[in-house]
Order: structure tokens, then sequence, then C-alpha cells
DNA sequence: GTCGACCAAAGTGTATACAGTTTCTGGCTT
DNA sequence: AAGCCAGAAACTGTATACACTTTGGTCGAC
């Protein structure tokens, strides 16, 4: 889409912030960051703006960037959305699913529960989320792929603020029930199963938590 | 969101990109911008990067940015991402809506109809689009009307593109129907009244229209 | 007359410079 | 000792400079 430096800072940077290395509120100083990528400003400035459209980071004028650090309310809307999509993508694409995408989704669970039992807490969370993406580049549609992984970047982002001692470790077990209902052509079974699975998601969250964050305005609001 | 300028200069863009004062493939000069605006072109890059991610418009490397011109597939898919979202919205929304909102649509949809009977062909199409953002903010989702807002741009974009000479003028009478719906909480019909008013502008387009557009690559292939 | 190479003009990509703001530190006052 | 003001350091916002690529045109060869 754009030159590949950039690129190779939002890459880096999105990881970076969804695997949690770098926590909510966290500034993010664009001299350091250009010495670290080996660039100029110039092109670490494109990636944050890059980086505050899709509301991983928050730009404030004058003051700079820091990690997001979404509000319950946001967390919130952010899985609404999620359900209003994916309940609709799944019952759609009851209708029209291969074969072939079946086994290509079913190989994927697989791929989840390989890194849930070796112990792999982040390649985990991000296969959970590539699941829902996964099916929207199987349905065809790319346009739907792109947002739901804009949208799950969010929500990886969410879960990991908010997420609690004991996080939900049945979503691939949920993820299969779905694949199910999709090989019986079951459009309303799927999306109810989905709609339950982002519900079962956002409930293992807690909201009231006092989050930890690098933003004392934030913390103290 | 970021500083204002910029703003300006994507907000004037993204407008003259909707109403179809800029060609789709035309070609968007940064230094011409640069001084049209009375900025450098460090402001009007930052601008373009942003409008690339609407996916407004499309940048080359080391060619330039080029007004977007969506293919028929894209156009199909994003259409199909609306449906999904605004089917649901609305199915919901049936549930939950108040006396208020349904007057402010339905004031909304009173706007629509004026901006029709004065010939305001561009104010009608933004209003038409409006209408879909405004059920979003009285939904209270603030995430799903950014996220509408954004599709509805493209939508405009596409609808310019492919539009046939008789546009589809009964958009208003659907938005009415579906207004209908949601004050009876019938959040089905609402859902399936969406849907067909999706598909109804839909099928106004003509995706294999030759389409006048700058970029002689895309005419020829 | 057409094709091809070369040169100039224009444009993009990146780095740097500079102005204005914020933030931090040190010392002074109370 | 706590609070506060001043000055310095650090940082952001914008403009400019420069290298490299693309584009357009002219001249020459065939």
């Amino acid at each position: 889409m754009d030159s590949s430096a950039t690129s190779v800072i939002v890459d880096t940077l999105t990881r970076a912030i969804v695997e949690h290395r770098l926590q909510p509120g966290s500034k993010l100083a664009e001299q350091k960051l250009a010495d670290h990528f080996g660039v100029s400003r110039t092109l670490v400035r494109q990636a944050l703006f890059q980086l505050s459209q899709n509301r991983l980071i928050r730009m404030e004028p004058a003051r700079g960037a820091f990690v997001a650090a979404p509000s319950a309310e946001e967390a919130r809307q952010v899985f609404a959305v999620r359900r209003l999509l994916e309940a609709g993508m799944v019952r759609e694409f009851a209708g029209s699913i291969t074969p072939s995408a079946i086994k290509s989704l079913r190989d994927h669970v697989a791929k989840e529960k390989a890194a849930a039992a070796a112990g792999d807490a982040s390649g985990r969370i991000e296969l959970l989320g590539d699941f829902h993406v996964r099916m929207a580049e199987l349905m065809g549609n790319e346009v739907l792929a792109t947002l739901l992984n804009d949208l799950i970047s969010r929500c990886s982002l969410i879960t990991l603020m908010y997420q609690t001692a004991v996080a939900a470790s049945h979503s691939s077990d949920e993820h299969v029930q779905i694949i199910s209902a999709l090989a019986a052509r079951d459009g309303e079974r799927a999306a109810a199963l989905m709609n339950e699975h982002l519900l079962n998601v956002e409930r293992n969250l807690e909201f009231d938590r006092k989050v930890p964050t690098h933003d004392i305005a934030a913390a103290l609001a």
C-alpha cells in the first residue's frame, strides 16, 4: 500500500501493542522510535498517523503519541459492532461455504489448540483473532477481512487491558461449534453461536477493573 | 483527532471526491495542493496518507496519489459489508429505539425530500448517506457510526462511478418504511427492509459500464 | 517518418532545520 | 520543607532541502 519502510514500523508497533509489550498510555516519542528504526522522524510520524487512524494509539496535540487506552464504553461498542458484523457474516457464509473452506477453518483451530497446549499465550491470542479474519477471507470478501482485522486489533488491546486472571480458555471449542454449524449449513445456529461466542469473550472482561496505565490524567479521572 | 490544518485538507478533498468534482483516476499532485491550501507538502502528504487509508485515494510508489476507482468487485464487497452491518444494526435498534430517535429520523428524511424537491443532487446524496450514520449515532454507538461513515464515503464514490442515468429516487421512501418498522419494534422487518434497500441501491448501479477514468491502465484492463 | 536514446523538467521519498510548545530541573522564596 | 518561578532540555509541528524516480520532449539514427 505505501512504501515498505513505514509499513515495517507500523507492523512492529502494532505487534508490540497487541502483544502487550507496550502498555496503554505509554508514550511513543518520535525521535526514540526514529533512532530505533534507523530512519528520520518523517517516517515515524507517518506510521504514527496510520496507527492513530486504527485507534491503536492516540495523538495529543503538541504532546505526542500514546498507546491507546480504550474506555470501557468504547470497548463495549467495538464488541457490539463485531457481533453485528460477524453474526451476519456466518449467517451468510453458511449458505455458500465449501468443503475446502471448512477444512481450512478446522486446520486453523488445530493451530489454536496447539499454541494453547504449548503455552504460547500471545501466539494463541493472535490465532484466535485470525480465525475470524480467516472466515472473511474464505468468503472472498477482502473489504470485510480488512475491516475485521482492524476491529480485532482493537479488541486485542481491549482484551489485554481488561483481561481477568482466568481468561476464557474455551474459545477454540466455541470456534469448533461454529464450524459445525457452518458445515451443517445452519446459518441461524452459526449466527447465534457467534453472537454467544463474542458475548463470552466480552463477559470475561472486567470493565470496572482499575487498569494500569501510564497516562496519569486518565488514571486520576 | 489531529491538528486542524490537515483536517481541513482531508475534509475538502473528501467532499471534492464524494461530490464528484474530482474524477476517479485524477492525479493529486502534492505541490499543487500545497500551493492551493497555502501550506507545505508535509501537511498535504499527511492528508493524502489519511485519505488513502479511507480508500478514497490510491497511492502508487513514486508516482503519486490518484482518486480511487473502486472495481466492481470491491464495490460489491463494500455493499455486502454494509448489508451485514446495517441489517444487524436496525434489527437491534428496533428493540431499544426511543420516540425522540424516531422523530429525529423522520426529521432527517424530511430534509432528504426537501433536498430532492429542490433539485440539490449532491446535497441529497449526502443526506441519504447521513441517514444511515444518524441511526448509528442514535443507537449511541460512536464506533459503529465512524465505521459506517467511512463505508458510506466509499459508497458515494462507487455510486458516482457506476451510477445509471435514472438513479434510484425512492431511497427516501425506503427510509420511511424502515423507520416505520423500527417504530413498530419489528426488528426482523426492519432488517429485511434495510437489506432490500441496500440491494436496491446496488442494483441501480451498472458495474459493466465503461467508467470514465483518467487511469489508462485501469481503463484497458 | 518512426523508433530509440538522452537530457531536462517535474514529482515523489526521505532527511534535516527551525520555530513554538511542553516538560523537567534547580534554585529561590516563604 | 513545600511551593513556585525561571531557564534549559526535550519534543512536536511545519517548512525546506536534497536525492532519486518518473515523465515528457528533443535530437539523432535508421
